[in-house]
DNA sequence: TTGCTCCTTGGAGCGCGCTCCAGGTCAAGC
DNA sequence: GCTTGACCTGGAGCGCGCTCCAAGGAGCAA
């Protein structure tokens, strides 16, 4: 009874390409390797599962791959690290945080913009002789 | 009476680099080149300095090179285009808000974990022992 | 046995967006 | 006249994050 997903489920179902998956173990992005059966091929256990699901939000949020890579080391460690892992996510809290709003500013701008654009063919539409 | 900015005053001013500012314009990210002193040095005037401010509010909200560039050729084209411009825009709109969403979303799963560490170490703070 | 599919590995390659560099010009100041 | 510094050009290089490839193995069906 040897469970787990084969490395195509595990892709399909998070969201990423095998190749991916193998490129973040081999960078050390995972907690140790993951488990394989008798023939040598990956098998994803849930454990497996739900830590790269935490990567990839870490990854969509921003995070370059050498943090998380640092966040593993820190998980991978052990007791005592608790407080460097709670600084690390709290920085990358801040990171993010900052980036939305810079984001939802200039999106305001370029939204004004399109308010332009949008008056002024709808103007034309109208014809010119609309009073 | 040759007004304009030399480009590093220009870069200072847009929170860009020189070479950034002369890529944009090899790039073909600029709606014409920028005018040159007698030198042959570039001097931005103040449109050319709000077109690349759009082009920085594109860019930091994730619109790549190539699609900035499709912007600006239909800029450059003139009139007619404004519909395809528009279209442009509201499609880099929509694509903005969903990844918005996205990194809303996994930044909530995030601050949940950021919760719990702090939890954890509050309580160790204060002991085991205490109720 | 052949063929097919899915997996393995190590390593090369790629698209993006700059970034850096070499070699040269020009203007100003000493 | 000479140095300094800002700028010029064309092109190479780079960090990131995958992505692709070649060569091979295991399992299963016809």
């Amino acid at each position: 009874m040897t469970e787990g997903l084969t490395i195509a489920e595990a892709a399909e179902r998070l969201g990423l390409s095998t190749d991916a998956l193998r490129y973040y173990e081999r960078d050390g992005l995972l907690l140790r390797p993951v488990g394989r059966a008798a023939s040598g091929h990956r098998r994803y256990s849930a454990p497996d599962l739900r830590w790269i699901e935490l990567v990839t939000r870490l990854r969509s949020t921003g995070m370059t791959i050498r943090d998380v890579r640092r966040y593993a080391d820190l998980v991978r460690a052990g007791d005592g690290t608790e407080a460097d892992r709670l600084e690390l996510l709290r920085e990358h809290r801040r990171t993010v945080l900052a980036r939305l709003a810079e984001v939802q500013d200039h999106l305001g701008a370029i939204d004004h913009k399109i308010g332009l654009y949008t008056e002024a063919l709808e103007a034309r539409e109208q014809g010119p002789g609309a009073a």
